[in-house]
DNA sequence: ATATCTGCAAATGGTTTGCGGAGGA
DNA sequence: TCCTCCGCAAACCATTTGCAGATAT
């Protein structure tokens, strides 16, 4: 673990990538953004800069299953809401305030939480009707 | 998608052990608990025969992080937590009822959720404790 | 000055899959 | 019988890592 933490140009960009988007985008994704100002920059540096900026607390992985991670700008602890048709993942404001105060759960301290919902989301459900009144016309 | 499914020898054990703990094992370690009932059996079952009894709602798996998959003989909604430490995972009645029916959430058809509590589990905590009574001795 | 960080590319490791044979229904 | 399932081993693919040079402080 290093001592004093650089902000360098790459950590800076992917950073900005992430405060700027309310998708919660994937590694690459975050690599595909970055090209766009740092050509050179490489995909291992983007996982590197993922997990240091998440052990600062400035941003979160999120568990969501699926085959690769997604990347959350607000650190805050949040539910979401994942589509189970097009895999979209969408900020809720969700049932749970935590008051950034741990509490006790059966003897367990509990510091944070992840809390997904799964279904189908509001543009799925919106096409489905769509092809619904095409059948019927 | 095949049309009948087959109670294998191999599907059947593979769900016995998953109901008979209430850990929240890895595929591996389901393996490895399966040769001993069947000293044949392949990873590649193991892991064709969750996703199989995970589509059939026999069980689920959860998104906790970490390297591997985590199973949970327990198909129906409920919150985990998971400890930071040790990594165990326990379950929690936890706040929420879903009561079967799925509800809408922000225009979102809500089917099922997640709910990962973090932090230090009651068994991290008694070491912790145990710990700081011996260097006060 | 120097220790952290980067790009590159190879390694890792959990999970998936193609294949030919086995075995439930 | 016959079609699904198995064991095996190779393939896959997201992520990690070793190294030598670059760079932030």
């Amino acid at each position: 673990m290093p001592k004093v933490r650089r902000m360098t140009r790459q950590r800076r960009v992917i950073l900005e990538i992430l405060r700027n988007t309310k998708d919660h985008p994937t590694a690459e994704w975050v690599y595909e953004q970055a090209k766009a100002h740092l050509p050179e920059i490489s995909l291992g540096t983007v996982y590197r800069n993922l997990h240091l900026l998440e052990a600062e607390g400035e941003i979160r992985e999120l568990d969501c299953g699926g085959a690769s991670g997604r990347y959350d700008g607000n650190s805050l602890d949040h539910a979401h809401f994942k589509c189970l048709e097009c895999d979209r993942i969408y900020d809720t404001a969700g049932p749970l305030e935590l008051n950034g105060q741990p509490f006790d759960l059966e003897g367990h301290m509990v510091s944070s939480y992840q809390l997904v919902f799964y279904g189908v989301c509001r543009h799925c459900l919106n096409k489905r009707s769509e092809k619904q009144d095409n059948s019927q016309r």
